[in-house]
DNA sequence: GTGAAAGCGCTAACAG
DNA sequence: CTGTTAGCGCTTTCAC
């Protein structure tokens, strides 16, 4: 390891002038400059990250909190934010707290003000009280994708209008001509969709279809919670023609408990799902989703954690996201029969 | 911030004394410890990682480099040694190469033995010399999934036996009666995967069907590679009655080209992957695959990374992972013409 | 323009 | 058992 010191040594300066050069702070002059340059490329300096953010009173890392990174959804959201830090020249750490408060807890105490100067949240099972204390104790913490823009959280948040989408799923199927319509929401260990399926009700009773849910259940939120609750539920209620999942993983189920029933999608039956997580384009048929903005609330998270830390008073602590919107692509037809 | 010499101001002692009661070391009194532990709870006193770091001469994260966190093969490695290294008291930041050596370049020069003292790296298409040159430097450079357990590389890896992967698969296929076989090798960004077909080739040569192999093709390493190549296969070679891909996206992207023409999987057609990704077993049919142990080799280059920072020199560089194992589901069927 | 010096928060000898 | 003393590598006033 070469240290700046050994570098100021070489040029034949102090410490303190490599460090203006390297940072093009302060006066050097321009032989001074070229020979600290020369000595810096001669022994292959690089800037040590963790002493000069311990000299600088900040963290250099940004970390994102998620229940695990091997949900699909998460992906998106962490190559964006990724991308967003690194920009600003910051790293990203993934934090998986498996859903566990007491993980959770571990490491916001840990990183969060020494290691992290920011902390991003995504559903993560995490105690709010936790994530308050931690704002509390001086780290800055975002949510990083809200889910009720019209309800403000008491942190600082990127919100995406849950709501809208859930709406727009529901006036889709209605104009499909759907009128016999489960529900499926994606609950588990994540928590309800409370929020998405809100909007679904609300949209149908705009329309004058109050009662086009004849069935609704919660599944775990994923392809096998879709897969088994899809399978009881077309067994059911056989009258639906179309079904509105929260998630798209349960969607992608639902498609192949149909399957394995023989029920054509979208021809006897549609599926919408909400996310448009990268699997939903592949699948076969392609199923028809609301896209939330994933990469863009990443971004915005970022964004908006950074300029918390640097400027905490003058921030608005909500930012919205860009509307969520239909994608329509195979898994749904009008109604048939 | 609570500081260490708050603690120990509150606690009428000095730093050091604060110190060595929270990690245990060196003798103290019981009554200086409770007084110690009270002022510590009273103060909400955290560690300050980047400083400990500092303290201790070592970086506090290890990096983690992959071409793209949301390529679905790696979230589920990342998982997996996340959590391994948290279990070793270290975070993991993520590095997304996005395939461009350049950027691995950029990476390994800031963090690189400053802010992590481990490297693992997957296929992110980095070149060799940087990584040698990230070592030569001081830092600790692990290859996560080496593909040639018999050709040790020129860094320490945990190797995953591809060959015996390949061979798994086309052993299964002539097992089954297949013939007349299509090749599809996934490649694009991330490089070829020569590895697996040459495992496929020999375990064909051995069984005597050296001729069994009546179409190949190189595809982008997706599902969009696979739905195209796929396409363009079945159109070129209709007597093919199985395909072995060298990756389950290009495999999963060619069950969608199948279905797209009406070819009947396995009925028809009988499709393996590699890898068995998440998505393999949601797929519809569930895709038979030839499954790679992806969280033991995250571990196990976790366990070599730490082992090797603690002690450069008595570690083997070389560790090999649990054998490639066939994972029979519903894609593949005896041959029926 | 450049250097000297203090300090970020913590650890690690070594003294006492 | 506990305190003193040096740093870790870098940044940042403030003199010169």
């Amino acid at each position: 390891m070469t240290t700046l010191s050994q570098v100021a040594q070489r040029a034949g300066v102090t410490s303190a002038t490599v460090s203006n050069v390297l940072r093009q702070r302060g006066k050097v002059g321009a032989d001074t400059r070229a020979r600290v340059l020369a000595a810096v490329e001669a022994l292959g300096y690089r800037p040590h990250l963790t002493a000069r953010a311990l000299a600088e009173g900040r963290a250099p890392t940004l970390a994102l909190m998620v229940s695990s990174i091997a949900n699909p959804f998460y992906p998106e959201f962490a190559l964006a934010a990724e991308q967003a830090a690194r920009q600003h020249g910051r790293f990203l750490i993934v934090c998986n707290t498996n859903d566990d408060p007491d993980i959770g807890r571990a490491y916001l105490d840990q990183i969060a003000g020494t290691l992290s100067d920011g902390v991003l949240v995504m559903n993560a099972n995490i105690c709010i009280e936790d994530l308050q204390a931690t704002a509390r104790r001086g780290a800055t913490v975002v949510l990083g994708m809200w889910e009720k823009p019209h309800q403000p959280p008491a942190l600082p948040c990127v919100a995406v209008d849950f709501h809208l989408a859930g709406a727009l799923a529901a006036r889709y199927l209605i104009a499909l001509g759907h009128r016999k319509i489960g529900v499926m929401v994606g609950g588990g260990v994540c928590g309800v969709h409370a929020e998405r399926e809100r909007g679904f009700n609300d949209a149908l009773l705009e329309l004058g279809h109050g009662d086009a849910v004849v069935h609704r259940m919660m599944v775990h939120d994923s392809v096998e919670g879709g897969l088994q609750g899809g399978a009881a539920m077309l067994a059911a209620a056989p009258s639906i023609t179309a079904v509105f999942a929260t998630n798209d993983l349960p969607a992608l189920g639902l498609m192949h408990a149909a399957a394995d029933l023989g029920i054509k999608v979208p021809q006897q039956l549609s599926v919408i799902g909400l996310t448009d997580i990268q699997g939903a384009h592949q699948a076969r048929p392609a199923l028809t989703t609301v896209a939330v903005p994933t990469a863009q609330a990443a971004a915005m998270s970022v964004a908006l954690l950074l300029e918390l830390i640097a400027e905490p008073q003058s921030v608005a602590p909500m930012r919205i996201a860009p509307a969520p919107e239909l994608v329509v692509r195979a898994s749904t037809a009008r109604r048939s029969d």
